[in-house]
DNA sequence: TCACTGAATGACAGCGCTGTCAATCGGTGG
DNA sequence: CCACCGATTGACAGCGCTGTCATTCAGTGA
């Protein structure tokens, strides 16, 4: 592993092919003002140099950057990777790069990512955001570039939004449960004050419940991060606490519902008969137990699609919607 | 949103410090050459212009880059997000910033993807590899960066790598449930032909086998992604072909493995009475089942963490160890 | 034949920063 | 008083590329 190979160069390449740099700036870029005949030359001349483009200069002298970045609170369920996915998806597409950053939910860190990852200049970012600080705020509109605030729309963005509304699915949830005559309904959450979102969805599943006549009969908030082990210990928690009445337990998403329902398959209580289960997200998981998770669908590599396109259609020039709904889907499970 | 707002410059910064371009440069480094009292009259003017350091010209110019190229087969499970977040702590403790590609197991695209990222001039690069084209491995090994090929350390790496040897956690498991008294052993697989690692643990569980004079009694693979759903329809695939005499099925992973603990719930099936089961990698999810899964833990995190650590070092110009076995933990559980 | 045109190519000047080496300056010991 | 020294500061060139304007040149109609 040598240090000291000098990568080779335009102006290298463009000796070798007996033409000017610019020209192999050209050719190499697939301008339509070269011949054809100029282009394999330059490109024979490439491979045979080994040339590898340097976009940092590129992007210097005022090419275009295709680097995107992308700040997301965690990696530790399944969710954001799913956004991550469809975004990478459709950025390598367009031959563009996320460039990430993990904010871990904290406001100061999410500020140091934001200026570090617009200090390299890209194409645009895209943020999963906790509460940001005034600065960051600043620091985004200051920036000129194209910034989607993924997740959620509850909130008006500084330049485009795409996601769903979180108190809306909460809502929705709880008329479907009331619905179908659930009356005593208690709820199980993780990562208490951390997590807007989750919030957001049981403020809106509390509205649901008041417009009923109800109220919540029993509520566990769980300070650690969302996990199938938490759903099982916060379940067991909630049932100590509140035994008998409670007929249907909404968890802050299908990890912790799975959690739950393992509760109560190793307890004995019998699903939905004594007890019913709602989550959210719609995970695979879920919908592969042996009773199918009631749950609400989010769209979540749909949203990074999306951001994915309101940034490269921005980048063409074209006119964007500033916000973008994907929406929700209730699934109906066996659990309640 | 202005397109026109010319983000300030060093020399802006300078002026308006009444000092030159480059001890504002030293400045905000950090640098220790210049006076408390300059780098106070520097953070002023810089924070009062809203300036913002422009890393690629930094780069350029031959200061050294925080990028660090990351290539990563798929996003659709836990597993590579869990490497990526171990990964993505250490560097940005550092400074530094992954910059994503996924090649979605396919050998042409993460040519295209090394070739693409490359060209940004990052730091180094980390590379869950497919097995890789002559051109891959030739362009990582010019680069003359630091490369580290995680997961795997079953073949020797170009420059370092970072995993574990996946034949012997198949090997290790095999023996294990060779001496838990299991005679009629199965398997259960996904991404036939795709998935190296999970081929080279059905490789060892056959050595495994070998060593005792047995042999797989039956065997699943399908094409399609691991899920839980899959490993749900896998077993039932397995169970409808080869009916009673199997007693463990051993799963690619952990996500089919559930999938499979689904199916015999859903069927009635006790479990490790009538059948037992298996899995890899140690899943949150499998050990809050009812009952724990029987599993090799690999160490995803760490993975990623040892792989910051490594070029970090190297980075800092220390002797780095070529090959880094983070090693597994078999865990027994209850499910055979 | 000649001015004219459009296609292809090239010269030039930076993009904003940092490494290298030179300059400055207040103090120090002889 | 003077050569000398370490601590700061600065001048300069250039990293490798691309946008912007020339320039060249073969073909065209008058």
């Amino acid at each position: 592993m040598q240090k000291n190979l000098r990568k080779p160069t335009l102006s290298e390449v463009a000796a070798l092919a007996g033409v000017s740099e610019i020209t192999v700036s050209r050719a190499l870029r697939g301008s339509s003002m070269v011949t054809a005949d100029t282009i394999r030359k330059v490109q024979v001349a490439a491979e045979s140099l080994g040339y590898l483009r340097n976009r940092l200069a590129g992007a210097l002298a005022g090419g275009p950057s295709n680097q995107v970045g992308v700040i997301l609170p965690s990696l530790s369920n399944i969710v954001f990777p799913d956004v991550l996915k469809g975004l990478e998806d459709r950025l390598e597409n367009a031959g563009f790069h996320p460039v990430l950053g993990i904010s871990n939910y904290d406001r100061e860190k999410e500020e140091h990512l934001i200026r570090n990852l617009l200090s390299w200049r890209p194409a645009g970012l895209v943020i999963a955001a906790t509460s940001m600080t005034a600065t960051s705020r600043g620091l985004l509109a200051a920036s000129g570039l194209p910034v989607v605030e993924i997740m959620d729309i509850d909130t008006p963005p500084i330049d485009m939004a795409v996601g769903m509304s979180h108190r809306a699915a909460g809502l929705d949830m709880a008329r479907h449960l009331i619905g179908r005559g659930y009356r005593h309904l208690a709820y199980v959450g993780h990562d208490i004050g951390r997590d807007n979102r989750a919030m957001a969805r049981l403020q809106g599943f509390r509205s649901g419940l008041q417009e009923a006549g109800l109220a919540l009969e029993g509520q566990v908030v769980l300070t650690e991060p969302s996990s199938v082990a938490l759903g099982r210990r916060g379940l067991a928690q909630l049932l100590q606490a509140n035994p008998k009445q409670v007929d249907l337990v909404y968890f802050s998403n299908d990890d912790m519902a799975v959690g739950g329902v393992f509760h109560c398959m190793a307890e004995g209580i019998s699903i939905p008969g004594q007890l019913a289960i709602a989550g959210f997200n719609g995970l695979d998981l879920g919908q592969s137990l042996p009773r199918r998770l009631t749950t609400t669908a989010s769209h979540r590599s749909r949203i990074g699609e999306m951001a994915a396109r309101v940034i490269l259609e921005r980048l063409n020039g074209q006119e964007t919607v500033h916000l973008t709904d994907v929406g929700f889907t209730l699934i109906a499970g066996e659990t309640a």
